[in-house]
DNA sequence: TGTACATCAGTGAACGCGCGTTCACTGATGTAC
DNA sequence: TGTACATCAGTGAACGCGCGTTCACTGATGTAC
């Protein structure tokens, strides 16, 4: 039923379909859609609830803060951009739906990633690397890295699969991490707190 | 008339509307649409070109390239939150069709981000502190300035219009803007590219 | 200055269509005894 | 092992509604002579 859905999602975006579209696809009568969910609304929610289920459970088996940081940002890159394309109506639904969705999946969504953003500065805390970086400046270090990944997701879903592009797409974004986190070794949390101050 | 669809545009997306909903809001009858537009797609085709028509104007009349480097970031950020601001229907619609819209908006407003990308490369290249960057890596980090500045747009459209809230996003912007020319400082095109050969 | 005509935004009736939702139903599968 | 009943995904007819689009129209404004 729902991979009637994501097929469908593949067009336009989920508040231009109708019930009876999704139903047809699903080689169901309409009224057999009430069998599953109360409505559309309810049924957008679950598909973003199942989307990071999903990719939560790949971030869980991958395990990033117990890998090396030699080499992680390109693993990363590579991880992720094979989930996503593993995945590709999931994350085609669930980039359409981040703001053109309805105000309640757009808030579900923004949660979510709100969450992965301060679990990766939870992450980043643990390396030696990021020892000289106050809590404020993690999650902004964080929303960088997580903004990157999010825009390479979206690219390698535009385009068509196509391993030499993805590649480019993958070097691209790997050079972006790589260059943040060369800031990060010169960057004064303290310093900058200051500047703050004067400012006011 | 596209002032009607414009705060129409601040409920769903786009394509949720219909023809009968921006008429009746724009205070006309249905069949007076077609003395404007062809059809809803030409209405959608428009909406995009005079986002990015005012986007131009705004940056042109800025001229960024002429501006000292200091307190260039954190001018830059305030301009663009600024006009966010003040065009908040135009870039909600924007932000909404980038990935929702039918394919045709799609591609145009890629086109343009994409253009705009590369401007900005073109402008980094002319400060000192971009001249040992290559061509390629220009053009990558003007994606990442852009990505940024893309990001705190949502979030500055997402919130209600509040100035303390502003100012925070508009620091953390500034920051992340900060964070990605430190590593410019030490960024080593060269090493790069051998890096990537040795890869292969 | 006055008349005839062109232009053009907006009107209103009408059409066939796909929509979401209701209702009472069927028939297969699982469970209790 | 056999019978009675509950559960539940799916059915099919029916409803009223808003939709995009067609058509011939109106009436105000601008232009030519």
């Amino acid at each position: 039923m729902e991979a009637a859905l994501e097929l469908v999602a593949s067009e336009s975006n989920f508040s231009a379909l109708s019930l009876r579209r999704i139903a047809r696809h699903a080689g169901v009568v309409p009224t057999a859609f009430y069998r599953h969910f109360q409505d559309m609304d309810a049924l957008g929610m679950a598909l973003v609830e199942d989307t990071f289920t999903e990719l939560r459970r790949m971030l869980g088996a991958a395990n990033l803060p117990a890998m090396p940081i030699e080499g992680l940002t390109r693993y990363s890159v590579e991880l992720f951009a094979l989930h996503v394309r593993d995945h590709r109506l999931l994350f085609q639904f669930l980039i359409k739906e981040r703001y053109a969705g309805s105000s309640g999946m757009r808030a579900a969504i923004q949660g979510h990633i709100s969450a992965l953003i301060d679990e990766l500065a939870g992450d980043l805390a643990q390396f030696d690397e990021f020892r000289h970086i106050d809590l404020d400046d993690l999650r902004m270090i964080a929303e960088l890295v997580v903004n990157a990944i999010i825009a390479v997701s979206e690219r390698i879903l535009d385009v068509a699969p196509d391993a030499a592009e993805d590649e480019a797409l993958m070097r691209r974004a790997e050079k972006q991490l790589r260059l943040i986190f060369l800031g990060v070794g010169r960057w004064d949390s303290r310093a900058t707190r200051q500047a703050d101050d004067n400012r006011l």
